[in-house]
DNA sequence: TGCTGATGCGAGTACTTGCTCGCCTTCAAC
DNA sequence: GTTGAAGGCGAGCAAGTACTCGCATCAGCA
């Protein structure tokens, strides 16, 4: 609460101490996991002491949270620039099957990082975890709300898609199932396709008069 | 590694102190979330000394071990017990909507455990949870081998429904998100019952080709 | 060159953690 | 009633934690 604030990195060297600060927390990050990340190991691992790492953030909380940011960030801008792609490319015919892919790649290539991020990260942390699935939720939810989608409200479904999806995706990188890459994105891809159908069923007619 | 074994609880005394412990540890996980469970908390709460704790458990992980465990037998006995029920009924038209219910209705009861089994203890604390989830997995599976799936593999369609679902539900509970009960069940009973269609579509023709 | 604030250091503090160990109390069998 | 084992206690240890503070060093400028 009081002083928050830290000294603002001026030269060119403390700049540099500040990036080799936050490598290092990722780097411990990714090597110990959240709960093992200590200050000390961050400092000695960025070849810098403690009380140098203290001197530009406030607590070790902060060290984490510009770590996971910066990767969040990453993430982020790499998830809605494939979504944004298939949505623009000439065949719109398999837009669901590329980017469940691309969900994929994206999660497979750091399956650590997707651990800590998706597994280890405390939800409560700043809400920056909640604030992320938000994120994506908007964006496709926006998607949707382009298209006729009937009666159905596009930001349930989004929400509903992007929890399924996600944790499917998610699951396969972290738990290497007994289920293969090709048939976890033929059968994610059929799950949303049909979801997404607009038709006049027995389940809507159902549900809308239930209860 | 060496004194793995605690003493065996002879005396119905001895016996009370570990279920005095054991309901201790699981109050205090409720109370302070997993990273905040603490040996001499968990003594203090059962009204005994850190000492007489670990006359029974070899250390603080088996304290844990042993609440979880007897969460998620309770847990998945409530789980199967729905799937089951709803199989059973003469109307087997909303199987679906009613298992989606019964799971709502389970994690929602207890948001508070549902959130240390789901979102803090570690995956990879004796895989535990993996176990846990491979018997649900197994469980679907199951049901849907005993059906006509075509030529989709009864399990993989039931590890991608069993995350999809789960997480759907899971998160409906912990995020309290901008959508409603009502909505949700529609949603998701929508999303399983189409994946579970047998139709011989364009997806599946896609699929089965592509590669 | 000498000065000054920015930078860096790392031993040290205050605290928490999981867990032990010597000692005392209670119980049950004879 | 005696006795030996089961049960229980709780101060305290060893290890580790986040974080500080007084002091040394350095970069850039006059």
């Amino acid at each position: 609460m009081s002083p928050r604030e830290r000294r603002a990195p001026r030269q060119a060297r403390s700049r540099a101490t500040v990036e080799r600060i936050v490598a290092a927390g990722r780097a411990v990050l990714l090597e110990r996991g959240w709960d093992g990340v200590t200050t000390n190991h961050v400092a000695a691992a960025a070849g810098v002491s403690p009380g140098s790492l203290y001197q530009y953030f406030p607590d070790k909380e902060a060290v984490l949270d510009e770590v996971v940011d910066r990767e969040t960030v990453h993430l982020e801008a790499r998830i809605s620039r494939a979504f944004v792609d298939t949505l623009r490319a000439p065949s719109r015919g398999d837009v669901v099957r590329r980017n469940v892919e691309a969900l994929l790649d994206a999660f497979g290539e750091q399956p650590a990082m997707t651990r800590v991020l998706a597994d280890q990260m405390p939800r409560g942390a700043g809400s920056r975890r909640a604030a992320f699935a938000r994120r994506v939720d908007e964006l496709v939810a926006a998607v949707l709300a382009g298209q006729d989608t009937g009666q159905r409200r596009p930001d349930v479904m989004a929400w509903v898609m992007v929890r399924a999806v996600e944790q499917a995706t998610i699951g396969w990188v972290l738990e290497d199932p007994p289920v293969d890459r090709a048939d976890l994105v033929d059968e994610l891809t059929l799950l949303v396709t049909r979801y997404l159908e607009r038709r006049w069923d027995r389940e809507v007619a159902r549900s809308t008069a239930s209860d």
